[in-house]
DNA sequence: GGTTCTAGAACC
DNA sequence: GGTTCTAGAACC
């Protein structure tokens, strides 16, 4: 982690790749200095990523490069869009530009957030049904409640038309 | 689109490069059949993935393997998972064994699904919250039926109550 | 239905 | 925060 500058060790690392001149032949910034390329998968995965990384696969690179906001620079190609096979391969972000490392710390890694992207609806839903299962609750309690005096007051009732009823008999 | 055999085009390709003895090198059973085995990704990729599909990457296919259910096998050593570095990379899906080509009809590609992956289970916990309000209400209506009935016996036993207190009165 | 880019989530 | 496997979604 690069404290000093206050820039994610990930941003670091790929900052160091882009601008190494060892490393030009597989990793370098575009023509313009706007975005960076890859220039063979294959050998960046097994040769540099490894170096930098706790693995030597493209995927675990192209994720990072997503969990930071970079996006794969599509190639339109008269009209429709066509990758040419193993050709380099070109990243982009609008922080991340030759010469302008005071934009580097505008970068922020997204987070992870342990709530899924439609929890919030989900949740709201849920929120209304169980809102909903509560009220139904109170009513019954409520109505138990009422239920049980009524129960006590028949009984009582019952116990004083008992006893009218025996007193008429022994009559 | 196998038509004659219903399986879906994926499958036949799946299939065939898994049998076939010419690929054997890159793409096989693995010893119990139970699983196929890519041998070498990048070979694979660039040497038989473009001569079945539309494209020369491992991602595509692997793509293709989840969408049909088939699951990477992570191999666990000594307790923690470690997969070694370029190794031979297995795949695995019940219904996809050597010799038992009569389940490859079971394997259905996942629908793509205007709904999200998690509505499952939130189906899941939806329908338990909603069948327990269910049973509360129905519980509701039950004692409220009763309290109705002891209502009325109520009011009839306090009638006759009135009417002795009255009688006892006019006494 | 197939391919690609990106994101979710589990595990580290 | 990093890595891996799997899924979402757009586009074909």
């Amino acid at each position: 982690l690069d404290v000093s500058s206050n820039v994610l060790a990930f941003l670091s690392k790929l900052q160091t790749l882009v601008e190494e001149a060892s490393t030009k032949e597989l990793i370098t910034w575009s023509q313009n200095g706007q975005s960076f390329l890859v220039l063979d998968e294959q050998r960046f995965a097994k040769e540099i990523v490894p170096k930098y990384f706790k693995h030597n696969n493209i995927e675990g690179f192209v994720r990072q490069l997503n969990m930071y906001g970079f996006h794969k620079v599509v190639h339109v190609d008269s009209g429709n869009v066509k990758q040419e096979r193993d050709g380099p391969v070109e990243f982009q972000h609008p922080y991340f530009k030759q010469h302008q490392d005071d934009l580097l710390e505008n970068i922020k890694r997204k987070v992870s957030s342990s709530k899924p992207k439609e929890t919030k609806s989900h949740q709201e839903v849920l929120s209304k049904i169980i809102s909903s299962a509560q009220k139904v609750q109170i009513k019954r309690e409520t109505v138990e409640s009422r239920l049980s005096t009524l129960k006590r007051e028949n009984e009582s009732l019952g116990k004083w038309q008992n006893y009218r009823q025996n007193k008429q008999n022994s009559n």
